[in-house]
DNA sequence: CGACGTGTTGAAGGAGCTCAATCTAAGTGG
DNA sequence: CCACTTAGATTGAGCTCCTTCAACACGTCG
């Protein structure tokens, strides 16, 4: 277990986005027990079924969530970028319903699950921040499904890359409109519910109609505005605005204290 | 406010499946402040958007999470059965990302959000089951986009009618191979992200194989194992297997203790 | 009885899939 | 530094699952 507090600290700035912590809650995060984990390109953090002993949150780099079927398909149901706890919903159910894996090598603090149900359950404030921290994941979850079941290929991959816009901003790791992601193609499909092929096909005509361009892992959209519209993008659901949060936390304190 | 303690017993039930509650937490959900109310069939009991003051209990009929676009379509995101806590979600966060109706008349206790803030926070056994609550409802939502992502017409139609057989025959509302929902063919499409016209195929195909039978909202399973397997239906994901998580709530006491 | 919601069926079209080939660029080893 | 390797991107052609539009059947309820 290691005494760099300071690593913590992107796991802290994300649960101040989700409730008030004071100093004493604060220093508790920063002082959880944890090791660092570096996994290498492509390998799994929590295997689907299995019963993680530590939560993982990522420190670079980023991983995804997957269930595969069978028959050898597999839907990639979420992505994390750094900040994020990535196995909350893991560790405090009995099993893990879903696995997670690296999109490239990536850093994780392996925090043992006790550690952060003591914290959870003994500082309210913390509590709540991990609850959110947890619901806001549900309903990334739901707007992940209606993309899916409702949206054609051409709409999925316009809301995708606003999305991912947006929550690379909020994290400090690009711009909404320029931004870094490392997928290759057959992993935006597995994403998406669709082949890479198509994938590819619709990339090339977005491309070619000047709404956006790609090098390597790099995302340019140019038209904003007409990408937005295309894939009736809406942010909130991704609770980012911190206004409404800001008024609500005082709702909460009120109530909890 | 009602004084009738026996109502809220669906809900104590259900949380009881995720921690262990001593006789004060049982009691502290019973005499949780509430108002029964009716809604019509099709109303609308949270609107996406809102900010609901109140959190709701179904206690008969069967309500649904759906979100719309802007060009008219909708998604299903997931059904509430009786004893389900239907917008736990949008009562933490300062805003719905989705709404909340139902599909015939039914019946709802209303808790104020407040109250039931407190009660999670003060007693931690509590606010462990209500947090799982909201983490097996992502469990189902991933599995939902997998459905919608990965499965063909007749594979998303035979899993959802598994997984609506597990839940009704837990909650005591009929049995896995028959039981009664009121959905019709268009709900049912815009669950699964399909039309209701294929949906309709789809049903009349698998009737002809002998697969299942249906008349009016019951749902006949005649050959489950085929149904299962076409599915690759896996219950695991609902977490309704008590054996688990009793292993689990012994580990969480001595932590939480 | 007629109206309406729901289920059922047909025919035609399209979005996306499969299979297969080619091209490109980032490594890698000599 | 260059030939070689390889993962990933790109393109084509044919096919299928699902959609769309349109019509009709059926039971319920005013």
């Amino acid at each position: 277990m290691s005494e760099h507090a300071a690593i913590l600290i992107p796991m802290l700035r994300k649960l101040m986005r989700w409730a008030v912590l004071d100093e004493e809650d604060r220093s508790a995060i920063l002082a959880l027990p944890h090791s660092l984990r570096t996994f290498p390109k492509g390998s799994c953090i929590v295997r689907e079924g299995s019963a993680p002993s530590h939560c993982a949150l990522l420190l670079s780099g980023f991983s995804y969530r997957q269930k595969t079927t069978l028959s050898g398909s597999r839907q990639i149901v979420g992505i994390n970028i750094p900040g994020d706890v990535v196995d909350l919903q893991n560790a405090l159910l009995p099993m893990a319903d879903h696995s997670v894996q690296v999109f490239t090598e990536a850093e994780f603090a392996m925090i043992p699950v006790p550690a952060l149900k003591e914290i959870a359950f003994t500082r309210s404030a913390v509590g709540l921040a991990l609850w959110k921290e947890t619901l806001v994941d549900g309903s990334i979850q739901r707007q992940w499904t209606v993309s899916v079941g409702r949206r054609n290929a051409r709409e999925r991959i316009a809301h995708f890359r606003c999305e991912c816009g947006y929550r690379l901003e909020a994290a400090g790791l690009g711009l909404r409109m320029h931004y870094a992601l490392p997928m290759n193609q057959e992993e935006i499909a597995d994403a998406l519910g669709l082949t890479a092929i198509h994938v590819n096909r619709t990339l090339m005509s977005m491309d070619r109609a000047g709404l956006t361009s790609r090098r390597r892992h790099e995302v340019v959209i140019h038209d904003w505005d007409a990408l937005a519209t295309l894939a009736e993008f809406d942010p909130s659901y991704l609770f980012l605005d911190l206004d409404a949060p800001q008024e609500h936390r005082g709702d909460w304190l009120q109530s909890a204290d």
